[in-house]
DNA sequence: CAAAAACGGTACCGATCGGTGCCGTTTTGC
DNA sequence: GCAAAACGGCACCGATCGGTACCGTTTTTG
């Protein structure tokens, strides 16, 4: 457990906010797990908006440098996205995407938590294309959408059917993607 | 608009749930928009969470029913899915998949507007088999899984992107899977 | 060791949440 | 045409929401 106030609220917030949703958690219950004065708070955060985008933009970083090291780690092939997303998938606190999460809680584009969470999701997919232009796939920006597609949608069904079978669907269906598109150029 | 004060109520919550999530919406502005006195809402519906049950059973019946019929219309062979998908995709009050948002929103597994949504996409993946095998395609089961798959990653894509274009890139993948799976027995 | 910053606790604020009770009116069914 | 059901409007309830102000204490800093 951090020592700060600060990153005392932003740890319990961003477990709160993940397990329950932004709207199901109120001030208080994170104020009651990180230990923290109210005053506290809003000492170094103007509102909970405020709050909510500084967890956002944290998981942000630390997520994206955890698929870029699991990778790495796996032999740092494309398709390498896959495992990594069933080693989450495994995980029994697993709740899905907190970023499709947040684009849906929060329904206004404009909301800067709608903002943060779209902003992850296109800084995915700029990985994804340099991690298929590295691995010289033809089109790496046209299959880069693609398996950000097969991504989201194994994360939904992985959050829909408990299991992390979805992860290695979505692996075939890559894989069968760079098949046919290598073959016949 | 419906005359029962019950049909207006079930039109006028789908239409604010969809637009802005479960709990965004209050029952104040359901009653304001329906022109509904509070006690009329009471009357036929126990609770909140049973007006909310009513309008997602509502909604599932209502949307595989226009799944069907526009696969139907649009020749019967299962990726007509992605078409009839990416019309939805093109109205402008697309909001994305109102069971997946529900099972996002109401994260609890064992809630009843969880329950709805999750039977929901099952429903869904009975169809898809069935079309399937009616299309002699090969292992229908888990295909249907996959199609399935790639339906929640083109919805909640093209949540994300605000185009249709991800039905397309969905329905490209399911015809290279279709095209692997066939001449290769 | 002292000044200053960070901190936890509590009382309080207006607004809104879901839900109940009662009233007079309108619509429906026989 | 009359009884009964359905209805809309309003007042009200306790609980909780996000947010503010002030308190005395602890920790850091120079």
């Amino acid at each position: 457990m951090p020592v700060n106030a600060r990153d005392r609220l932003l740890a319990n917030a961003e477990e709160l906010f993940y397990a329950e949703g932004i709207r199901a958690v109120g001030i208080e219950r994170i104020l009651a797990q990180s230990g923290v004065g109210r005053a506290s708070l809003y000492r170094h955060f103007p509102s909970k908006d405020d709050l909510v985008v500084a967890v956002l933009e944290a998981r942000d970083r630390r997520w994206r440098n955890w698929l870029a090291e699991r990778v790495e780690a796996l032999g740092g092939h494309p398709l390498a996205v896959f495992d990594a997303l069933a080693e989450r998938f495994a995980h029994n606190d697993f709740r899905g995407c907190a970023f499709i999460n947040t684009m849906i809680e929060s329904a206004d584009p404009d909301s800067p938590a709608h903002r943060v969470a779209a902003a992850h999701k296109e800084h995915v997919v700029d990985y994804l294309e340099q991690l298929l232009t590295g691995a010289d796939v033809p089109e790496p920006a046209l299959q880069a959408r693609q398996f950000a597609l097969l991504m989201d949608g194994a994360i939904v069904t992985a959050l829909r059917e408990r299991t992390p079978a979805p992860a290695d669907r979505a692996r075939r269906l890559a894989e069968t993607l760079l098949a046919a598109g290598s073959p016949a150029p």
